[in-house]
DNA sequence: TATAGGACCTACAGCAGCTATAGGTTCAAG
DNA sequence: CTTGAACCTATAGCTGCTGTAGGTCCTATA
């Protein structure tokens, strides 16, 4: 039986981190001690290897939650656990693309800046005017669509 | 002079937003009609478009203020505008770095896998057992260097 | 067996960067 | 003058943790 302190550096986790996979549901309540202290077995520490892995990878707690629930049925179709991969690929590849936008913009931005005085800095002119810009994140006067219009970018 | 919400939709911003940023300083407090509601002039529509195209190239608020405030004296060397700009490139060029492993280690777990139960799944074996990964991300049993091991992925 | 001091406990506040709600007031078009 | 959209403040919530305070337990050593 392993304590809370043990897990944690058989994980790489921080105590209070499993603890607040427990309160939300990630982790089930473990056994205690008399003295009331948490008690983990194998398969806690197997769970908690799963859930920090996969964060690892990026996936959400929402998504790890799903994943946990279907290799819970090791009869199933493993079909759902491709399609929560496959939806995690498609969010690291349009955040990729994300950021190349970004990374080419600030570069242009930084290599066209030559002046010495803030006055005429090329970089405080691009972020001023957003018409000076080259790629196409949205343009402050074009309707946005839909809620979030400032899409998470890092 | 500009209600908060003609303001809002110029640039592409919630009302709310904007109420939050004059919150944490990053906006002046405007002045306000009789009956107390916000007036805004077209320094004020600068300034949000300023910060609403910074956040959009990934900016950092505190970055933001540091560029609001250097760019207030316009005789200064914009040096340490630069060096600002150069940060945030650094970091994204970190993220797609990143980003870059987890997408072909996503590739490698999906394509792997051409089972149908769950019981054979790769994409859960994978998760389950790190060995399997072949990238450099941290190794839960090596001691891990620093905090917040888990660095921010996404 | 006593004790010291680490590891554990709960509960709650805080981080970024917003977003949403409730319950009330003001503005402007008709 | 009325109506209803837009505004106001205050507060809570989101994700995924992390840190703190103030107290209890466990275990190695003397």
């Amino acid at each position: 039986m392993l304590s809370i302190g043990t897990l944690a550096k058989r994980t790489g986790t921080k105590v209070q981190t499993i603890r607040y996979y427990e309160q939300i549901g990630l982790m089930p309540e473990p056994g205690r001690s008399e003295g009331g202290q948490r008690r983990y077995d194998d398969a806690g520490l197997d769970r908690l290897a799963f859930i920090r892995h996969s964060r690892q990878l990026g996936f959400s707690l929402d998504a790890i939650r799903e994943l946990l629930t279907l290799s819970d049925s090791p009869e199933r179709s493993c079909a759902q656990v491709d399609a929560v991969a496959q939806r995690q690929l498609k969010e690291v590849e349009a955040r990729i693309a994300r950021l190349e936008a970004l990374r080419s913009e600030l570069h242009r931005m930084i290599s066209e800046c030559s002046a010495d005085r803030v006055a005429d800095c090329r970089i405080l002119e691009v972020l001023r005017d957003h018409e000076e810009c080259l790629s196409d994140h949205e343009k402050p006067h074009s309707l946005n669509t839909g809620p979030g219009m400032l899409e998470k970018v890092m």
